[in-house]
DNA sequence: CCGGGCGGAAGAACGGTTTCTGCAAGATCG
DNA sequence: CGATCTTGCAGAAACCGTTCTTCCGCCCGG
């Protein structure tokens, strides 16, 4: 029994069988180990011969070199972290949904491109787990103020991009944003064109970068146009609230004719409330919303939406972190900010024509 | 140069200062490397004493053990590949965004719980990719025919758990799906009870399963009551070509007067052609579509969805693979079909007409 | 008084790859 | 023709945590 136990722990395990190791092909190809790494990865000096002749050998046996082995021999996994903070237990919010399915599939196909894999890595995952991955650095989306995961992830001198202005003095190597200030401007300057007198905002009551942000460049208009502020806000994250936010809006003495709506499910929330209260989209009431969904072109009336271009941010962020995770780019932090895009449809362009409900016979196109 | 080289090689390469092994641990407690590696995953025999000695030196140095030797020594990473079939270049397709969303948070949650980690791979990537990758198990989500990674994962051991039912003789472990042509029928029965008399399909032209088991079912449906078929196919990875779809299916001499779209966009995409046709929803056309999109509440009308339900499916999958990775389940593959929900709004419901307008409180439409 | 059993802990092998060092033989040059 | 350079390849260290085996000493029963 002693002997049978110490002959399998001396050689073979069994697993031979299965999985090819570089020893073999080495010795199937009646070459060194070294020549056999340096053969499939392209280094050393070696007569194209026994290149070819090596990687024949390892084609037959099906060899596939061990990715644990490699990454503990380079210290490099080829895993990028996709860290997403979150309000509750759920890794991602209901409100950032088509946000974060575009801006995940950004990044995915960058990192792809470049060789990495993208691991989806809640901020408030078990910590057992953080340490059981070994990641090349990490993207951030939305740190939250002093978010000790990423605190302790540049500690350890893991590259950590954010996807948003880090809040506080959070040591990100690079960071991406939007602009937005200057987004939120843009819409109060053309909801004001199309004739709003007085424009609310139905924003969050969280304290991070984006809504700050936005808050404040709402007020900062209000305060240079002379307009009183108008506006409610309400916890981003419950599904439920922006419905009642929008109500409430709504539902004041001042009452806005032009609304807009900081969150992606805003645009049906204050349709809704304009619906219940007799208002016309856009003759009474002007609406705009964030939001990436592609629904809002489908909507009665169709909704002006501010699209955050989720799809570069993602590439960039992905982009500027590899570029740190190989020492390409430069040693200082990076900050870019990227440009949105207002996509503007019926409910913020106040019109003589159509009403609400009568349908035009036949395959009129209704704008 | 030789001895400077060989003294560096021998011991501190220098990056000692930066991280802590576990024989680093070791010395400071005074034990030996097996002691540290018990002490700290609870194996072994030790006296209490001894562990929390241990575990106090390990906090102290900021201990973490490489993530690379634990899985090369124990041959699991902890990494689960959650893999989409792509119908293009992009890693996830248009129509799926709510959907891929919802299932891909549920399994992200339910593997962390059982201390896993996701990691993204479409399953066209570079090979290079998959091969630098250690992965404990995979889900795949929708599996095309033949699919030459799956095939090879599963070749290679490595359990493979899909979400729909596989195609062909694809070996996977387990799989879990809806039963579609339940809820088709379910549907089917739910529109001619609120007073369809033709109803018709707005299907794919792939030949994945949902796809195939949906139209076959409306067929079966149609040949049961003795209706004719009316039904158009379209791309559904164009996000443009549905609309274009709908309008032909609404254009036809034998238009129907109830329509089922079994792609999530289609809601919109029905909405918009039956304005285009003057045909009111649900009134003139009675509509249903699959969708997980929770936008078909706040639209005029609210439109009737059926729910595939991806966060049930989400954790069920991963419970399903993470129990063939740890050997758990039965060795038999596992088929599990999950229920789909009805969620049933204005659009499907034909009504003394219900206005839309229904003001609970506060400034009706007088104001 | 001695052997068996057990608690406690150390030592060494292991896993698969990369990389640094270095040797031998052929090529080149003076 | 010998010395140096280049080419082709082999050997071995290193990476680092886990696990298998061994070993010591102690207690208890025979």
């Amino acid at each position: 029994m002693t002997a049978a136990g110490k002959h399998q722990a001396s050689r073979p395990i069994g697993r031979r069988l299965e999985r090819a190791g570089i020893r073999d092909v080495a010795a199937a190809a009646g070459v060194s180990i070294t020549t056999v790494s340096d053969a499939l990865n392209g280094k050393g000096r070696l007569p194209d011969a026994t290149r070819r002749h090596v990687r024949e050998v390892a084609d037959r046996l099906g060899y596939r070199p061990s990715a644990a082995a490699r990454t503990l021999r380079t210290g490099r996994s080829g895993l990028i972290g996709l860290t997403v903070t979150t309000y509750g237990e759920e890794p991602f919010t209901f409100t950032e949904f088509a946000y974060f399915a575009e801006m995940a599939r950004a990044a995915t196909s960058a990192a792809l491109a470049r060789g990495y894999a993208l691991v989806i890595l809640p901020a408030s995952s078990r910590h057992d787990v953080w340490g059981n991955v070994a990641l090349d650095g990490t993207v951030v989306i939305d740190p939250s103020d002093q978010d000790p995961v990423v605190t302790e992830l540049v500690r350890q001198g893991v590259p950590v991009v954010s996807d948003g202005r880090p809040v506080g003095s959070l040591p990100v190597h690079a960071w991406v944003d939007n602009d937005h200030e200057d987004a939120v401007l843009g819409i109060l300057d053309h909801l004001a064109a199309a004739g709003a007198r007085r424009i609310g905002l139905l924003t969050g009551t969280s304290t991070d970068t984006y809504t700050r942000l936005s808050t404040t460049a709402y007020l900062d208009w209000c305060a240079r146009v002379g307009q009183e502020p108008v506006y409610e806000a309400y916890p981003a994250h419950d599904p439920c609230a922006g419905a009642v936010a929008a109500d409430r809006l709504l539902a004041r003495p001042d009452r806005p004719d032009a609304v807009y709506g900081l969150f992606d499910p805003n645009g049906t929330d204050l349709l809704g409330a304009a619906r219940r209260y007799g208002l016309r989209v856009p003759d009474d009431l002007l609406l705009v919303c964030c939001s990436e969904s592609g629904g809002y072109a489908g909507t009665d009336p169709p909704i002006t939406t501010l699209s955050l271009q989720p799809r570069r941010i993602g590439t960039a962020v992905v982009q500027l972190l590899i570029d740190a995770i190989e020492g390409i780019g430069p040693a200082q932090p990076v900050q870019q900010v990227m440009p949105t895009e207002l996509i503007i449809r019926a409910s913020s362009q106040r019109r003589p024509h159509r009403t609400t409900v009568s349908p035009p016979r036949g395959p009129s196109r209704g704008e």
